[in-house]
DNA sequence: TTTAGCAGGGAATAATTATTCCCCCACTGA
DNA sequence: TCAGTGGGGGAATAATTATTCCCTGCTAAA
């Protein structure tokens, strides 16, 4: 397993989260299987910006972390579905505050991003 | 200033959100600042496991989103404040919810943690 | 006149994360 | 037999972020 170089603060609450939920599509991935996107080629298609690699290394790390699990139809065609876990939604109301301030600070944000950028 | 080579999606809500937040010690200074640790001397006291010139960085950057307001007082000694705009008291609930989760699952976390570090 | 406290930044480098490219397996239908 | 679908991973590389090192300027106190 790969190593830290520098150890991490679990001490403070809020860094437990982020170490947890950070990852460029963590929070996107946990809202879409909510949402009732719960198979790999689906959660792919909805999330069509990101690489499917990436979506899979993250799906592995939120099964580690128990927020989701995998479930594996036994026959053919193959089928996998992913679930949250009673923890994974527990995660809920962080996503649903991410979403609802983004929203409504859309417009906000993209100006100053453009500006930042110029 | 520097020009990302891979855009950024900020359709998403969440995306937003992650976009304005995501920084090692972000979240932890809103925090702080809430708190009343106002001075940068005293933030880096606070959060003494981040070098003080990321947080300076950060201060910046939360500053150009607007979350933070900068006050110089005059005069000496050298006194600088930082104090949460409205936009930036908006995302506490963004932050309770993190702090809130986190402390709930710290032993949780802290174990898979370990586990795949071994 | 040196030292310390306070606020901060430039440049280089290290560490971490994301992305791309190309591969695997099993089966179905043409 | 070939192409396509569904699920997936290894290795290398690119991109982004954090960290370290060292520097500036000011004033007050020793």
């Amino acid at each position: 397993m790969y190593e830290r170089k520098i150890p991490e603060d679990l001490e403070c609450g809020i860094n437990i989260s982020m170490k947890v939920l950070s990852g460029k599509w963590k929070p996107c991935i946990i809202d879409g299987i909510n949402k009732g996107i719960r198979r790999p080629s689906e959660l792919h298609a909805a999330i069509d910006v990101a690489a499917p690699r990436v979506i899979n290394m993250q799906l592995r790390e939120l099964e580690a972390y128990g927020l989701i699990c995998k479930k594996i139809y036994p026959g053919l065609p193959l089928r996998v579905e992913y679930y949250l876990t009673e923890l994974g939604e527990s995660t809920l109301p962080i996503i649903q505050a991410l979403d609802q301030w983004g929203n409504e600070n859309r417009e906000h944000v993209r100006k100053i991003v453009l500006q930042l950028q110029e």
